[in-house]
DNA sequence: TATGAGATCAACT
DNA sequence: GTTGATCTCATAC
């Protein structure tokens, strides 16, 4: 089985966002089923990047494959993959695991037992996989992280995204058809 | 079920 | 000084 490689990143947000969704995520051997995450690109007013370079976003101006871990709200940290070429500081937020590896290890970081609330959400997952803005600018096809392609091609969902208040219509947002992973449902067509 | 406050930091006005 | 790609806990209905 082929690796998800850089190659696969360097595509538009828009074809990379729904092909990884299915895909296994695991950081230190830690993690599970990418089951939600939401596009972003530099002309996205809702994006990080949309206002230009900056200190804190410089990795999504970067090349793709790597890992854009940004602070939320003070407290959360939240990861990207940073996708398409180098400049065009696209990326997608990944919002939601279903947890397979590591779930004890994970119960312990999230101090909650339930299995349903381990990952979902981009701060949950972020405390659960114990990623923070050391991890910003880490290639994702190397060590500590470790990407594995779906095995099928499964159901999945659009929506509009989360927690924006601008550009906050664009069917951006992507589930996996049924989960009950995700950080919130996605609303029935 | 639903709203509201608090935590706490970097970018932006 | 305000806002935000959030979460948790508390209080109210």
């Amino acid at each position: 089985m082929c690796p998800l490689t850089r190659a696969f990143f360097a595509r538009s947000v828009h074809d990379v966002a729904p092909e990884l969704i299915g895909a296994t995520l695991l950081f230190n051997g830690v993690g599970g089923e990418i089951v939600e995450l939401e596009a972003y690109h530099h002309a996205d007013p809702a994006a990080h990047s949309y206002r230009g370079r900056t200190e804190r976003n410089a990795v999504m101006f970067g090349p793709a494959g790597y890992a854009y871990v940004y602070r939320s709200y003070g407290i959360h940290w939240c990861v990207n993959f940073v996708c398409e070429q180098e400049g065009s500081a696209s990326a997608v937020l990944i919002r939601a695991l279903a947890p397979r590896t590591g779930i004890a290890t994970m119960r312990r970081r999230r101090r909650i037992t339930d299995e349903r609330l381990l990952c979902s959400g981009p701060g949950r997952l972020c405390q659960a996989l114990k990623i923070n803005g050391s991890h910003n600018g880490l290639a994702l096809d190397a060590p500590p992280f470790e990407l594995t392609p779906r095995a099928a091609v499964p159901a999945i969902v659009t929506g509009v995204r989360i927690g924006i208040t601008k550009a906050a219509e664009h069917p951006w947002r992507y589930g996996l058809a049924g989960s009950r992973f995700l950080s919130k449902p996605f609303k029935p067509e």
